[in-house]
DNA sequence: ATAAATATTTAGATTAGTCTAAAAAATGAT
DNA sequence: ATCATTTTTTAGACTAATCTAAATATTTAT
């Protein structure tokens, strides 16, 4: 059994882990958790007793294949709250996060069973990430940020980067909402804005924004 | 803001007191959340400090009234998480209780707002038990054990006292479920021990199930 | 290659919540 | 009313998770 704090650290890593990374620094784990790198330090150690990280000093952490399969039953459980948050209680997008970081942490296999059976089987949650299966293997779909896309591509809006609540009410008061189609008009080399057009109408968006759009190529 | 363990002991002291007593004493206290009397001084006087219970050493305690809003609250929240996994969830009434004592510490007030109009705003539980509302008001109804009904008395059975598994799965096999008229054919001097008429056949019932049962007088 | 900057770890302290053992107060029995 | 029993509190210790400050290792820049 793990404790919250236990279950935050190796979410974290989790989160923190990419195909090129191997080793995760403790800075970068400290950053995400918000606390200090000492702090970071015990913990890890800690994990590493219990098997669930690998971790060498100095030289960064990473999940073992029981750890990661750990973190993502909290992933999925975290994704499956912010599903039944937006489909059945109808909370709006940039309102979950904080409630379902709390109900992650919930500890009844079954309670995510007949929520899973309950919602529908979701695959992915609310801003489009995926939802890890019961085995702990992630499905993700191809797509790549809106700034890498080129003038005249076009694609499906699937995801975003960045899930603040600021960002997200943004894109609600631009009608960019998930599925939606999106093409690149113009881009300026100046700034790195784009022009592009979604429901039928034209929109300049930052360099900022772009960078935190995904898209499926079509 | 109140930690889960202060929770546990204004939810404990809550459901400790009943009209005729006054003050709670530490050992009850200790007894209720398994855990020692030393604990509970300390915690007592810790929640004396943040005025949300009044305590004078050797004389017990009892909530304040902003304590008792908290403790409701705390209450409702179980009850409505317990209503939320029979009715949607399809668990069983025996299984809720440990989930339900885990969902009632998640901070949230929309999401206990929404889960309330979700589920029809519910007034009892599946124990039977009223759900405080808003302010913290509980609307006790009517209602005595059917050890206490003399021969011929009949009523509907509205609550359990002990919400055991053991016993409550004991209530499922002898199919007595909650809103069923159960009558009195025969109280057993010896032992206590009653006949009863449920479901239009007769069974009997030991004194200790009799001492178990809630009825509402028809 | 060395010095400066950065990252990480160690050492020691703190807080919340708990415990055991002993002391003190209240209660109950004669 | 006194003594024994029970209840409650106090004192001191422990663990988990955190912190600050100092020490050490690694990386980067010249």
């Amino acid at each position: 059994m793990f404790s919250q704090s236990e279950e935050n650290y190796l979410k974290a890593i989790f989160h923190l882990t990419t195909a090129e990374k191997n080793g995760i620094s403790t800075n970068a784990i400290a950053e995400k958790l918000a606390t200090k790198p000492s702090s970071v330090t015990d913990m890890i150690r800690k994990l590493s007793d219990k098997k669930v990280v690998s971790y060498k000093k100095y030289y960064g952490v990473a999940l073992t294949n029981s750890g990661r399969k750990i973190a993502a039953y909290i992933v999925r459980k975290h994704r499956l709250w912010e599903v039944f948050l937006v489909d059945k209680l109808d909370f709006s997008w940039d309102e979950v996060h904080d409630v379902a970081e709390q109900l992650e942490h919930i500890q009844s296999p079954k309670l995510i069973q007949q929520l899973d059976q309950f919602l529908g089987y979701p695959t992915q949650d609310p801003h489009g990430d995926p939802i890890p299966d019961k085995d702990g293997n992630l499905k993700t779909i191809e797509k790549c940020l809106l700034s890498t896309l080129a003038k005249n591509d076009s694609g499906i809006f699937v995801g975003v980067d960045d899930s603040s609540s600021d960002f997200l009410q943004f894109l609600d008061r631009r009608r960019i909402t998930l599925g939606k189609q999106i093409k690149v008009i113009e881009k300026e080399d100046f700034d790195e804005s784009m022009l592009i057009e979604i429901n039928s109408q034209k929109m300049t968006i930052s360099k900022k924004i772009a960078n935190n759009l995904y898209i499926q190529k079509s």
